[in-house]
DNA sequence: TTGTAAGCGTTATCAT
DNA sequence: ATGATAACGCTTACAA
């Protein structure tokens, strides 16, 4: 009822309704200084209309947008929601908004993200890239603002941030636990090999048999994609091929659940006639029946920690925006990241594994003599 | 190596270069008309420049972001994830793309987040509210912009487009399924009562038990969070106060495999002794042991009603932006949807559950007698 | 302290 | 067909 109403009022309209200009609008509206009286009329005025400052209108001034695009292949991966989850919680207390982007695992969704940057509607990126190819690092090189990768590492020669867990250790570190519990014939089921994370999954399992003093013996792995499905079609083979197996260790928490239901059909108890360990440490690792022993890659910590880095290089949220004061992390980031916003040299960060142990490996009485 | 590098060209550097007015130059870049050679001129001038439009300049001209925000609780839930995938396909079909937002089921959260429309970061907004409060209406009615809610029905007298599952009637499903297996004592474990999906389900339930022919228990029902840890203690609880009950409907699949391990550990065996059945029917019930029976409320389909309504209210994309030509959608809207791009008379979609029967609710020999 | 005016990078109108 | 120019809504020198 208080002036033309429909339009969404603008600093304009504001000036008109409290006679003054524009300028003493914003900076009253700003917090920048301004007569008592002054800032009474602006202030009633913008209260009265109900004025909200347009983002657009202010990105387009200040060149940056108080967003950040978080890029994964698919967001039904709940590795991914809980980065998700992550970057979401940083990104609100320091005033920006998340835009995501499904790659749909194609590589060719992952370099449009990257050069998508250029349109700049976000201010820079954290991409969880499945292969790192050489137009994928050439897209890095040339990306039109600051990104963070997660997971796969882009080799030394390109001065990107990237955060990762030490899958190989993981893996490892799961093959070991499983031969304390007595296995001597510990089975892989991997994922896709020509990935990052197949890859040093494979890496991490051969050198925890070694590390076990097991030989490593090539009939007992077998590989699928990283569903439920595949998990269960692998198994089916590697018992066919190798009845004798007493563990299993699997590339990623759903295709350990595609393990357990193959072995439960074929009348194997878990853990007492093979024992299972998977890893992520989803959700789904306590759905399980029974619950699953699974390798915590720290999916929540490696978003939380991209964020930060992207953060950091974005510098501190301009003018109004972010809410909380502080930092909604819990610990810090690293010392060699902290403050160098805007920095030349890459920061890497590697996020440690841990084993969450839980039924579906323990035997009783089991471990080396003793 | 060409022109001044490190700024990023806007059309007036390319203007510059082809030696044509930016008129000439927008009017080439966006497809319309021009001389052949002025538009070889632009185009080669572009391509070496390694030109890419200003999304926030455009948007601000075009007062629209080719933004959707998606608003929901906590995207850690399984049925906002779905929601999620199918709204982002959708709109990335129609060229925009899609901001989270997590109120963590926090009301005040949920109103911020619609308020945010007016800062026009984003064209609309699909919105999952936990409580309809007249707050929560008021805010609804004075939105910025279109508002799609899911979930909860807002009451007939506010004008917004919804779209809800029937879970009353997917309720009262569930529960003469568990009557049809045989079950006489019917025991409930509900969420939180006082929000819209704890309501509907309670509804359900009773709804469920009369048409089977079976006396409403208050007793039999026992309520908690919506979450894992809940269910269990919910059920323990259940358990001590109705030893003799046969089955178990639970409000979603989280407290149905918390009500799994109370069963599990109480030593009653499921479905022999008790049958269960969830609802939501998320990737978790197939994990499940035994596998969840579990009621399919549509999340992926009301997801994409949702994003399919409010793509529709904010009209065609405009100029370029939407890669693909068709949407996204197996099936379309409704026609009484279909082209109403700006209507006034608010839209309200109903999707049909669809019980997904599984061994935890399958008793052999069962049924009515024959 | 306050106002005038110049951008930010587009699109679109209106002469030419 | 093309070019000058005015928006879009805001921030920020620079002047007054």
């Amino acid at each position: 009822m208080t002036g033309s109403a429909g339009a969404r009022p603008t600093i304009e309209t504001i000036a008109a309704r409290a006679g003054v200009s524009i300028a003493s609008v914003s900076r009253v509206l700003n917090g920048l200084g301004g007569r008592p009286d002054t800032v009474r009329k602006v202030t009633d005025a913008a209260e009265a209309l109900g004025y909200v400052p347009n983002a657009v209108a202010r990105s387009l001034k200040a060149r940056r947008t108080q967003q950040i695009t978080f890029a994964m292949a698919d967001i039904g991966n709940p590795v991914y929601v809980a980065m998700v989850r992550a970057i979401q919680r940083e990104a609100k207390a320091a005033g920006y908004r998340v835009l995501l982007h499904s790659t749909d695992a194609d590589i060719d969704e992952e370099l449009a993200a990257l050069r998508g940057l250029a349109h700049r509607h976000s201010d820079g990126m954290i991409l969880c890239p499945l292969r790192i190819t050489p137009a994928l690092v050439a897209e890095l090189e040339a990306a039109a603002g600051p990104v963070v990768v997660i997971g796969g590492a882009p080799g030394d020669t390109v001065p990107v941030d990237h955060v990762r867990a030490d899958s190989v250790a993981g893996s490892a570190m799961a093959v070991r636990h499983l031969a304390e519990q007595g296995c001597r014939r510990i089975g892989f089921v991997n994922g896709v090999v020509d990935t990052v994370p197949g890859r040093s999954r494979a890496d991490g399992y051969r050198r925890g048999l070694r590390a076990a003093g097991l030989p490593v013996d090539p009939d007992l792995t077998e590989v699928g994609e990283f569903q439920i499905e595949d998990g269960a079609r692998a198994t089916e083979r590697l018992l066919a091929r190798a009845p004798d197996l007493d563990g299993l260790f699997c590339a990623n928490d759903l295709i350990a659940l595609g393990t357990l239901r193959t072995l439960r059909a074929a009348g194997r108890s878990v853990p007492g006639d093979v024992a299972v360990c998977g890893m992520d440490d989803t959700e789904l690792a306590e759905a399980a029946w029974p619950p699953l022993t699974s390798v915590d890659l720290g999916s929540s910590e490696r978003g939380r920690l991209a964020a930060r880095l992207l953060l950091d290089r974005l510098g501190p949220a301009s003018a109004s925006g972010a809410p909380a004061p502080g930092s909604a992390s819990g610990a810090p980031v690293p010392a060699s990241a902290a403050g160098t916003s805007g920095s030349a040299v890459a920061v890497r960060e590697l996020v440690e594994p841990r084993l969450c142990v839980r039924a579906s490996s323990v035997r009783t009485g089991a471990g080396e003599g003793r």
